[in-house]
DNA sequence: TCTCCTGACCTTCTTTGACTATCAAGAGTA
DNA sequence: TACTCTTGATAGTCAAAGAAGGTCAGGAGA
């Protein structure tokens, strides 16, 4: 049953394909419920969040959102193919955990040089992470840290968008 | 999340769907009772509140007036401002110098669904201001003060760049 | 060692029911 | 007639139970 290559494939691996294979077909994007999930394959709940988060990062090219409560869900969005070298050679290396004012301020300019992302949504971004936002009396290593965070979460939810709604 | 019709909806999310309906047929206000409403839907008198009260809040659009004792009932309008109106009165008054993760997601939603922002504007917006962006250890005060920050700056970034409304 | 997997405990959102507050109309009374 | 009083029909509030999903430490394997 979970095989691959002959070898025995772990829990993990075998959830892990068969979402990717709801998402394959077509769809950017799936809901599906963890403890639905959890009991098909007969694990813990937690399983799946440790599948979600060793599996379906923005680094592997996933976003997962969540709903609790009753009635709650798990979203997982595929990520568009386009600039996925490049959004995670951003995500990783560039912005991180941390990043000043200028520097920001210069790679979202530069998206938007290079088309990346539209001169628009750049300015939201350049925006969002300004000095005047961040003029506020908090320690600037934070400011840096938080900053990372914004740009990198603008990053993601440009790229999750649907291309034809663009 | 956003909402999906589609997939399962909570009775909440039901409820608050046909109440929508209802006042999309051009009407400005409606009024119903609430025990009806509940036998409609099968469920406690006051889940009708909590629908209410979770999904037709003035920040969501609306406001709620009712009338209790015989032949009491529950009159629900929904808002009209022009979008230069309801900015300004983003700006000055309900984002000001502070704001909630969750009013301010309400909000955002609220300015796409009024049109007077794009959806992808929006959904930046909420990613920019959102628990996830924020989940580093500072104080909440600061968060939200931030938090309104970002949102005016943004805000104002947008109605800069298309002056449609004004 | 590193990854996988589980269970105990936590947080968030929904649903319900017991109890409370209010109102309108009819009954009773001066 | 005018003024209570009573009663039934409504709606509101709140706390507790229910229904998801999240987190984390630690054991189990490879």
């Amino acid at each position: 049953m979970d095989e691959k290559a002959g070898v025995w494939m772990r829990l993990s691996d075998t959830i892990a394909q068969f979402i990717k294979e709801m998402l394959s077909q077509d769809e950017l994007e799936i809901e599906l419920q963890r403890n639905d999930l959890a009991a098909y394959f007969q694990c813990a709940p937690s399983q799946i969040n440790y599948v979600l988060s060793t599996r379906f990062t923005p680094d592997h090219g996933y976003v997962t959102e969540s709903r609790r409560g009753g009635g709650g869900c798990i979203r997982i969005t595929r990520l568009r193919k386009t600039g996925g070298e490049y959004l995670r050679y951003l995500l990783e290396e560039r912005i991180g955990e941390s990043i000043d004012e200028n520097a920001a301020d210069i790679v979202a300019r530069q998206l938007a040089e290079r088309q990346v992302i539209s001169v628009n949504d750049a300015n939201l971004i350049r925006t969002a992470i300004s000095a005047q936002t961040f003029a506020i009396p908090i320690p600037s290593q934070l400011k840096d840290a938080l900053r990372a965070r914004i740009f990198r979460n603008m990053l993601l939810s440009i790229a999750k968008r649907d291309p034809q709604e663009d």
